[in-house]
DNA sequence: GTTTGGATGAGTGGATACAAAAATCCGGTG
DNA sequence: CACCGGATTTTTGTATCCACTCATCCAAAC
């Protein structure tokens, strides 16, 4: 699975790995507000590790867009605009656009069930409310994608996931339920099933598209 | 510009960028062989500093996808395998595609008389055959590009042409001159011209898929 | 009251030192 | 002659240390 959630990341074989997990969830979280300062020392002794290992854990975070390095200035998380949340909604749409149309000769019944399983899964939590919804909406488009097997692609697309999922949560926390999201992904397999590759992945952009003009329309309290 | 030369890499500010800035340069000349192992202590020395700011660049350079980076195994060259290399070009093609059609309600006279500056440039560049060819081409793109006020996109787009400059740099080598080249871009200027951003988005995905078949036809030395 | 300059301290970047892991070499064994 | 296992060497990963940068604060001048 593209987006593993790291809890448990003393399982990791290097100390960087460790840190690089632990602050990647920390920020899909939201435990860090935008613009809030991380601090080397303050890191590396929450998990027991001096401050080197965290120093590249940031490198790699800021190559993700997730925080934003400047010499001798420190770490801070990123936090994005409105702009730029709908910048991502905008290659989001396209790359995952190009995904399902790369899938479609590929789709079988099973993936159809799987499909099913996974839409269920992802209804279900939305019902009981804790914002795992976001995790198993991202479950659902990770296993379509995975079927294209275009590894670039598809971890290009996962962290554009990883870099909008606090926003992602906010705005689920807020609108309680996407009642929409039922039909907008059913619509998106009935898609999938005309066999069309254009279809599908004009469907795919404008499902993208949609998700991206809710989420704008919610007001814009994190606008930075 | 997006694609800046950094042969006088000891103005930054940083070891660590000039690390950076020094490995990138070599790894899109394609000084170094895919496989090739980059031991940080040589690196270091070349550059004159010690290991730690070579890490931290191996870092940035393996999230860039050129190099690849295991755990107590050390830093590779990543080498792009053909299907590599084509995957890439999908992504470029929905990409750039993207591009065009955000700025197509931005173009303006000034813009078009740059653009045929560029493209003079170009096939300048490429009648003396250096390999400066392939700069003139990114410069171009990321010309247009550039208009679109999208940083991450024109980041990734840039990230990108990066990755395959080593190959677009032995083909062109080897082809001598990419004679299609001139009209190719002439029909993307065109399309440009059209106003239809549709057009323009679908000119611009077969150009590059376009370069992506040129490339892939001629042989495949490169396959690891 | 506002601004500017410098002292001070916190924090970052980089080098060296040390520990741990791989890779290599070498002799023994089947 | 090929293969296996252990010691040695090489290389990587992490910690600690030092130098330098930047931010903050206070005082003096305007």
């Amino acid at each position: 699975m593209a987006f593993q959630s790291a809890s448990n990341a003393h399982l990791s074989s290097t100390a960087e790995e460790e840190a690089y997990l632990y602050l990647q969830q920390a920020l899909r979280l939201g435990r860090y507000k935008p613009g809030h300062r991380l601090i080397p020392e303050a890191i590396a002794a929450e998990i027991g590790m001096s401050r080197m290992p965290v120093r590249e854990a940031f490198r790699r975070l800021s190559a993700d867009g997730l925080v934003t390095l400047r010499p001798n200035r420190g770490c801070v998380v990123a936090g994005l605009t409105l702009d730029q949340i709908n910048e991502v909604f905008e290659i989001r749409s396209v790359l995952e656009g190009l995904a399902v149309r790369l899938i479609m000769p590929r789709l079988t019944l099973e993936t159809f069930e799987e499909l099913d399983r996974l839409l269920l899964r992802m209804e279900r939590a939305g019902e009981i409310g804790g914002s795992d919804w976001v995790l198993r909406h991202q479950e659902f488009h990770a296993y379509l994608y995975g079927m294209s097997e275009r590894p670039k692609l598809i971890r290009q697309i996962a962290a554009l996931h990883v870099a909008i999922e606090p926003y992602m949560r906010i705005w689920f926390d807020y609108v309680d339920k996407p009642l929409s999201a039922r039909e907008e992904h059913q619509n998106l397999i009935d898609a999938l099933k005309s066999g069309d590759g254009a279809v599908a992945e004009r469907v795919m952009q404008e499902h993208v598209l949609g998700t991206a003009s809710l989420l704008a329309d919610f007001a814009t309290p994190n606008r930075r």
